[in-house]
DNA sequence: GTTGGCACTCGCCCGCGGTGAGTGCCAAGG
DNA sequence: CCTTGGCACTCACCGCGGGCGAGTGCCAAC
């Protein structure tokens, strides 16, 4: 176990190199932070430091940094998360006020991270699979061509063609229209399957193939865009990330390509609270010298999506958790309004 | 006017520059192209090239690189639009068949794009305004709350709600639907303020103000999503830019981002046939050392959109335009299939 | 107009020593 | 046992100078 002046020199150099980005040495230590110990000391508890392996040497006799086990250490118990200051908070919230839609609100969410944090944001759109039906809705395109417009509670638009096996009349379809909204409307797109199973049985023979057309496209536009998109921006904060650049950069610009792998990495991440990734704690290799913060946000209690920033292992973990929560529970609000 | 060998050793420089990212010097330049006379002559021919402002070198005693006005010569007189090969193309197709949707078209050209090109990849949604209805929804959510949807004929859904004056029942609304449609479907977006003018007057007066707002949101759609959406992709690929890493790539990721120039950018860009704007011939300071290839693309004869790429201005002209062009035609293909 | 020769320029590479921040170790003192 | 000052050592960084060589411009000859 480390004794308690130990853990405050692991919080200097965290601290110090996270604002100079050069190794931190001994003199250094003792000048900026009063520890009340000389230098040598220091020395002493910075080489224990480092047979734990919560700080490394680039290079012999060079300063110290962190190592991702020296952060996580940080972020666990040294540190705790800065809160917003008060013009802060106004101002996310008058930034986020202006959003006319759905898309408008992830983008700016998208802006308002990346320039708080300095960092790459990352914003998941509202789950389907979490969130209930608003409506459904059917067009009739052409005698055998219709239209499935599905609408959700926060305000997602998802549609589809269906080619019908057999022309459909108008009255059969407001007919179906109105059975599948009396059944789904407000129900959980998870329980939309169990819900509609039987309805082909309420219509005549000749209709019911299209019915069942119609509702495993329903069923199929559920699963399918359980993929879910997402949004991203700050990218130019990229180039604060350090001196040895394009292999650094690449991957992870490869990997904010790659929404795949940005939404495992959302989702691996836990379903409540902050989750901070460092460094090789992130399963994708290309992000193995980034650190990940994020957090869920929805419109009640549940979180319908997370967000979150990527960024330097070596980055303002307070500050970053500070924005990314705030953020994230302005978002909840706006969208609980809506 | 330059002589026809001139114009060659021109021709030599931007190639060779293009592959070997190096000033080129007059021996390597008779050494790698059988132009048939020797170094000396070449010299002679740089410098008059340099004169004119064509070429020109880093530092003194280096060899040559070319000048915006060099490859803009090169572009126009000197080089050709390289065709995609038999399986490209097919390749092309084969990417582009599998798409779903329209967002699935734009994403799928987006990475296409980049990986023929090895560059930034920009694709436009097609527009608005030059698209037509093929349909105009109306829901109602509550009974004085609408939902409007509008649906193009590129298979674009845009949703508004739609707050009323006044409760508005069921028969009014499939009234008012109907009309609607009946006069709208079919028709250019920028017809609709003519053709749906008058349409209050047809109502009963309990409902003209309802009828007035749904119409003056539909109308607001138009124009604000003539504020178009456009998707970007391949940013990886700016790490292949050149030495000089973070002062290049900065202000070419914060472009990117920043939507409206790049719409700008693109709308700048001739309606017709492809567009190369090259370094400093791009409005934005940020991109004056990049180049951008872009062309319409369009379900018919008519361009609804446009695409391209944004690359260092040293580029395989050629080739990128080439394969901007084939894409920018499959997907046109794509476009008028769905 | 073309060519070979030639002197010149100048960026690049490399090895050099000086400097200084930082370290590890040790012996002395609380 | 922890802390502290002292001290020798390491090594990245910086600036300097010389050799190298690609590339140039000029010129005289063809």
């Amino acid at each position: 176990m480390l004794s308690e002046r130990r853990l405050q020199v692991l919080r200097a150099i965290v601290q110090d190199y996270v604002g100079t980005e050069e190794p931190v040495g001994s003199k250094a230590l003792t000048e900026r932070h009063n520890l009340g110990v000389s230098p040598a000391t220091v020395r002493n508890d910075m080489a224990a430091l480092e047979d734990e392996g919560y700080i490394a040497q680039p290079h012999t006799s060079a300063g110290r940094i962190p190592t991702d086990k020296g952060y996580r250490l940080f972020v666990d118990k040294l540190a705790g998360v800065k809160p917003m200051t008060a013009p802060e908070r106004r101002a996310i919230q008058n930034f986020l006020d202006g959003a006319v839609d759905l898309d408008d609100v992830v983008a700016r969410t998208v802006r308002l991270l990346a320039q708080l944090t300095r960092q790459v944001a990352v914003v998941q759109y509202p789950s389907l699979t979490r969130s209930t039906v608003r409506h459904v809705e059917l067009l009739s395109l052409a005698p055998a061509r219709l239209m499935l417009v599905l609408i959700t509670d926060t305000g997602r638009v998802e549609q589809r063609m269906v080619d019908c096996p057999a022309p459909f009349g108008e009255t059969s379809l407001a007919d179906l229209r109105a059975r599948l909204n009396s059944r789904v409307a407000g129900r959980r797109f998870t329980d939309v399957p169990r819900l509609v199973e039987d309805l082909p049985e309420a219509f005549d023979v000749e209709d019911r193939g299209t019915v069942s057309t119609v509702l495993s496209t329903l069923l199929e536009t559920l699963v399918e865009e359980n993929e879910e998109r997402l949004m991203i921006g700050g990218t130019a904060n990229l180039t604060r990330f350090g001196h040895d650049f394009p292999l650094t950069i690449r991957p992870v610009l490869e990997a904010l390509e790659e929404q795949v792998v940005l939404l495992k990495l959302l989702g691996e991440a836990g379903d409540s609270g902050m989750t901070v990734r460092i460094g090789h704690e992130n399963a994708y290799e290309g992000l193995n010298s980034t650190s990940v913060v994020s957090v869920g946000y929805g419109s009640g209690g549940e979180a319908v999506a997370k967000l979150g920033v990527v960024g330097p292992t070596r980055m303002d973990y307070p500050g970053t958790m500070g924005a990314v929560r705030a953020v994230a529970r302005y978002v909840g609000q706006i969208l609980a309004e809506s």
